[in-house]
DNA sequence: GCCTTTTGTGCAAACGATTGCAATATAGCT
DNA sequence: AGCTATATTGCAATCGTTTGCACAAAAGGC
């Protein structure tokens, strides 16, 4: 008949170090040692502690923890979207990317904690990175906060970024080189016949800004006319639209696209066949990233390839010696043709 | 001889609140209220201290606010993989779920820390929970962990789950009926003529189940024979195998694909592109979800639309309800079917 | 047996914030 | 001026761990 009706077999939950120290007679010293598996305590007494922990599911609250070791185990991911406030987070090489990285990081024993950012104020990145709560922070692109990135990077040095690198830049970053990446679509494109090219996404992050560079080098070298740049929107609503406009523009005048991105280059794929234009007979189409889905599309999908499974690690690499207290280069990978159907 | 003291501008470094109030001239205790914006502290003194903060860029230490005041400001956002070992994080569905659930819980001032869960031992939730990191957590997928998750929402409250409703259930989900939506999806088929179907996906897990449980009474309701169902894995390197094998193992047997996905959805086009077969004439196609590239496909895809958008916005709305102690119950959305060229 | 080592444990001080309560300064009234 | 009400600020306890150090018990050496 007691008053508290619902706890009937297990007395009041075990929550605390010191509950459980309570229980097992010992003093939270040891309860914490025992659970650390230190070699410090008696192999039965540890033992025995550890089972009494199973046995009441308890597990030590982390934050005490983190405050008191002053490592957090957290690493931040974050993906800023300075140029496209309308982009969810969405596109899908850096959701590949983001898989990735989640794999590589839960691996060695790390939380994540994602953020999605507008860089409204000009402290987006300091604010994140003030509040004490990760151990180091992965960027899933530079986006135009080049400057930003690079303030930061002066003084926290457990900061990795996917993408571009420049000769001066001082914050790691990983990457392939997207000029060379530029520099082989355009080939392609001239390699099957393409005269008058497209490109089409905004040039003004370095990395979108390098592969259009990479594009007019090629086309420069073969003595041709410098491409058509045309900005384009991530935001899935109004992309077709734009792309679609764009192609009624340039009509008859184009013989070759190079999108920016796999999705930029899927929805040009599709705006063509609804005007009729024959891929790659009339317009040869080459994308960029080759996300699994480009190997779907009807035609399949020429494109470069960034491979995002070493990316990834090399990122996490690059973070974890950096948190140890080391230094990490700059890496730059080298992107690849992944010839299809479409160029 | 003057004290040493605040001509050193660039002197240590300002971490705690303690440094601050020492600068300050305060007590630490107003500095916190200060920085909480608190009533209680004299207008002039507040601005004064947050002005001072301001400068010299401090932040409080999270971990010792989340430790004292037990609320970590902390969702976790989990995708189970329990079926799906090989899968990345990357299914364009679950990001773009994933995209707006952090849109909305930052909108709210909560931070993200993102789990990939591959259910290896069965108190994967509980040790995500116990950890005491997490104000309430978010399941985007039950996979087939079904029992697990009902164990563990029989004393955990703040937890939402997107997915399945079934008449006992215990945890709070948000999701799309999806047994409507089969047959729906069934439905359509019949009505553009098609007759012996296929469904494309695993039943194991309860979404895909009633989706092939609905594409089943669709069937049964038009006197048509039941469709034929094969298992299909979501990693993107075996899909188009698998899917070639059941295409060309069916043969002509079929004249319309019920795939459990737009992916699978998109592969399968892709597939029957190879084989020279024409969607929709020669066989009707039809996904589910409607992710945004569904609508770039050749030929574009009919689908049966989840919203995400109000589908993420519930669950947060839910999670919310259930974090201040109030209950909420599961929702179940109606899904639309979205006809476009391939069915 | 006495004096070192070796093992195990316990004590108590951090970690850096928040907050109930006490204390003081200021304002408001006769 | 005297006294109360109110606006500010300070004190100190607390959140749940970890860990340096002191200490006790057992073991080993002579």
């Amino acid at each position: 008949m007691g008053k508290r009706g619902r706890s009937l077999e297990k007395s009041a939950r075990i929550r605390t170090l010191a509950d459980l120290a309570k229980i097992a007679g010992v003093n939270t010293a040891t309860v914490s040692r025992a659970l650390a598996d230190s070699p410090l305590v008696k192999t039965d007494t540890k033992a025995r502690i550890q089972a009494l922990a199973q046995e009441h599911g308890f597990r030590p609250n982390q934050m005490a923890k983190r405050l008191r070791t002053q490592r957090t185990g957290v690493v931040g991911i974050v993906v800023p979207l300075g140029h496209e406030k309308r982009q969810h987070l969405s596109d899908p090489f850096f959701m590949t990317m983001l898989g990735y990285l989640a794999d590589a990081l839960t691996e060695n024993g790390y939380d994540i904690m994602l953020s999605r950012v507008i860089p409204d104020t000009d402290d987006w990145l300091e604010a994140i990175i003030g509040s004490g709560m990760l151990d180091g922070v992965l960027l899933i692109g530079q986006s135009d906060q080049f400057e930003a990135i690079e303030r930061v990077a002066a003084h926290y040095r457990p900061l990795v970024a996917w993408g571009s690198h420049w000769p001066e830049q001082r914050h790691c970053s990983v990457g392939t080189d997207n000029f060379a990446g530029g520099q082989m679509a355009g080939q392609c494109l001239v390699a099957g016949g393409a005269r008058r090219i497209a490109f089409l996404g905004e040039v003004r992050t370095p990395e979108i800004g390098q592969r259009y560079a990479g594009l007019c080098a090629a086309l420069q070298a073969e003595g041709l006319a410098a491409p058509r740049q045309f900005d384009v929107h991530l935001a899935s609503d109004v992309m077709e639209q734009e792309i679609s406009a764009h192609i009624a523009e340039v009509g008859d005048a184009i013989d070759g696209v190079f999108a920016a991105s796999d999705v930029i280059a899927m929805t040009a794929l599709r705006v063509l066949a609804d005007r009729g234009v024959v891929v790659p007979d009339r317009i040869r189409v080459i994308g960029y990233d080759d996300i699994p889905l480009a190997a779907q599309t009807v035609p399949r999908l020429t494109t470069i390839r960034q491979d995002v499974a070493t990316g990834a690690k090399a990122m996490v690499d690059a973070l974890f010696a950096r948190i140890a207290g080391e230094d990490a280069a700059s890496v730059q990978m080298n992107p690849v043709l992944v010839r299809r159907d479409s160029a």
